[in-house]
DNA sequence: AATTATCTCCAAAGCGCTTTGGAAAATTCA
DNA sequence: TGAATTTTCCAAAGCGCTTTGGAGATAATT
């Protein structure tokens, strides 16, 4: 069934039909009624492509992931935020479109033909790294784009969402402090990303503001996997100076760090201390009466409902400044720590 | 730039562009190369709505996720196959739409929506349930579908990819069985998911098998998160006739239960013994010189890419039967399992 | 040289929608 | 009652592409 059908099973135009379909004020309320019941029984929509020939407006929004090759890990982060931003799409009508790039493909080419083909009506940005080249691209290519993250040495103004990584680390770092703990071991993602990047900044301001020096020798940056979390935390617990407390950048890394310190006959929150950062994935609750991690805790999915709002509203509204929003986060206290040991 | 831009720079029609960038024989190698270097060089791409509306053809494939309630979770295994299936996509040309469901809101309507729309061509069905609704439905709705996974309740032909779970599961239970083990727990996902239901048979049959009775106090099904493996073996432990071997259904229910033995005093592979299905999930490596877990293994992101392949034949041969594919897995032998202790 | 076959290219229609610029009918006002 | 206004509706153009049905130019055949 296609707006031409409809309009003369109904004795109309097909302007008419349109216009009460779309809201427009030309129509009479009786007339209007009686579109929209045929439509419904009809099961009629708009075809996407004409309309969007007709409009310019795509309704779909790009997200773009690379993977540079075969086995690179898959942000475990994604599949929460995907959901967190896709509620919020379809609720206004909108689609995600999801481009993977093969390895050895380049993402930018994905960008540039979304601009040619008239694709997407914006995109977003995700897992940004320090200094990211996609933003500076992007604002020269025309497509509105929000990042999720930010990109520390970016000086044009762009329009972002981020967690305050740094201060969630300073407090992290000072409570384990306040704790007594001094030989504080930090397991942080791939540094070149952003996030990871301010984490560590937090981290060492903390220790610094104390009067600790930071030891490089136990300061560590890697994919977040368990493994990582377990190799690490196994290597530093046979050292002659181990830490007392350890500061891993996802429950998946503490997870690991955890097995570590267990297989070592030690115990967590006693021995050892664990503090996570937790983006509240959905399938590793963290959230018992008392939690298994203490935590600094953003929910990763709550942001992406709150980044896909934004970004609506800058496609609505292409002649806003780019806003910006700031999370805090939120640090629970759980059975992962305690005071450090004395000597 | 738009065709016909590009036809009058070039002095020639809009047909014969059209022509000559689709691969067309009327038009001559010499036209051809230039029209292709003028369109790269002008960053050219034919409009997707355009394209779309003229040929019918929306070189898009849909995926539909709902999400019940609002902290439900997110599959885990989501992200490794997207980026499998993704990555075939655009090799081909395709774009993959993503459509979250929101709590509260039909399903059914998307796809009712995909059709009148034609915003797809095709529709990639995840999760199903014993006897999944959607399959019957997209069937007299008309939309090309491949279900990843099977229904085992649906008796028309359908397209599908799934992992022998059965068989897996039979393998799993027989390795622990020929290694001393009597009393087996099972920490299933939820069994009206066909894939948990598939694991929950070949699991029973396996000790039917060997003449052991089934105790239903020993089999669980839920969620897999970490926490429903770490509390279920945490209580089975404390009966008096604990399992001393356990099978779980993903790695992040395996850590849970890991977990939990760890904090009984007990140690995995000698006191108790863990086997779990592994989808190689690309930030749970589970594969060292020796693999933490003793596993049956399927890549779900190579599972997406075949699962895609197959798909984009179907679209490209609309005639043919609905082909189906079934993935019998590896299992390795890790360090979770060990002879059943002696009483 | 005339005819046929082959290359090379084009004008125009059509995909299904939105939207502009009116026109006819109904209503209100003087 | 006639004019002005509002309400209700429509014909037709246009979005950018593909594709049909030729037409003109060139090469091959008689």
């Amino acid at each position: 069934m296609n707006l031409k059908e409809l309009s003369e099973l109904l004795n109309l135009s097909q302007t008419t039909v349109s216009r009460a379909l779309n809201g427009f004020p030309e129509v009479s309320e009786r007339t209007r009624e009686r579109v929209q019941k045929a439509a419904k029984q009809n099961n009629y929509a708009p075809n996407k492509a004409a309309r969007g020939l007709a409009t310019g407006q795509a309704l779909t929004i790009g997200h773009v992931i690379s993977t540079t090759n075969q086995n690179e890990m898959v942000n475990p982060v994604f599949g929460d935020f995907v959901a967190g931003v896709g509620e919020v799409y379809s609720k206004h009508g909108y689609k995600m479109i999801l481009s993977i790039v093969p390895p050895g493909e380049d993402e930018y080419q994905v960008y540039r033909e979304f601009k040619a083909q008239s694709t997407v009506d914006a995109v977003v940005v995700q897992s940004p790294s320090v200094n990211d080249g996609r933003i500076e691209f992007l604002n020269e290519l025309g497509i509105p784009f929000i990042v999720h993250g930010r990109a520390s040495e970016c000086t044009v103004p762009y329009a972002w969402l981020d967690v305050n990584n740094r201060s969630a680390f300073v407090r992290a770092t000072d409570f384990l402090h306040d704790l007594g703990h001094r030989r504080i071991a930090l397991l942080n993602g791939r540094e070149h990303m952003d996030f990871a990047h301010r984490r560590r900044q937090g981290y060492e301001s903390s220790l610094q503001s104390h009067g600790i020096k930071i030891d490089q020798s136990i300061v560590f940056s890697s994919d977040m996997t368990e493994s990582y979390g377990y190799q690490r935390t196994a290597e530093l617990l046979k050292t002659d100076n181990p830490p007392t407390a350890i500061l891993t950048a996802s429950i998946i890394v503490a997870l690991g760090a955890r097995r570590a310190v267990q297989e070592a006959g030690l115990t967590v929150g006693q021995d050892i201390s664990i503090v996570t950062h937790d983006d509240r994935l959905s399938y590793f609750h963290n959230s018992a009466d008392v939690p298994m991690f203490t935590a600094t805790k953003s929910s990763v999915r709550e942001a992406g409902q709150h980044l896909a709002e934004m970004l609506i509203q800058m496609i609505a509204n292409p002649l806003m400044e780019p806003p910006n929003e700031l999370l805090e986060v939120e640090l629970t206290i759980g059975q992962s720590t305690g005071p450090a040991p004395s000597q």
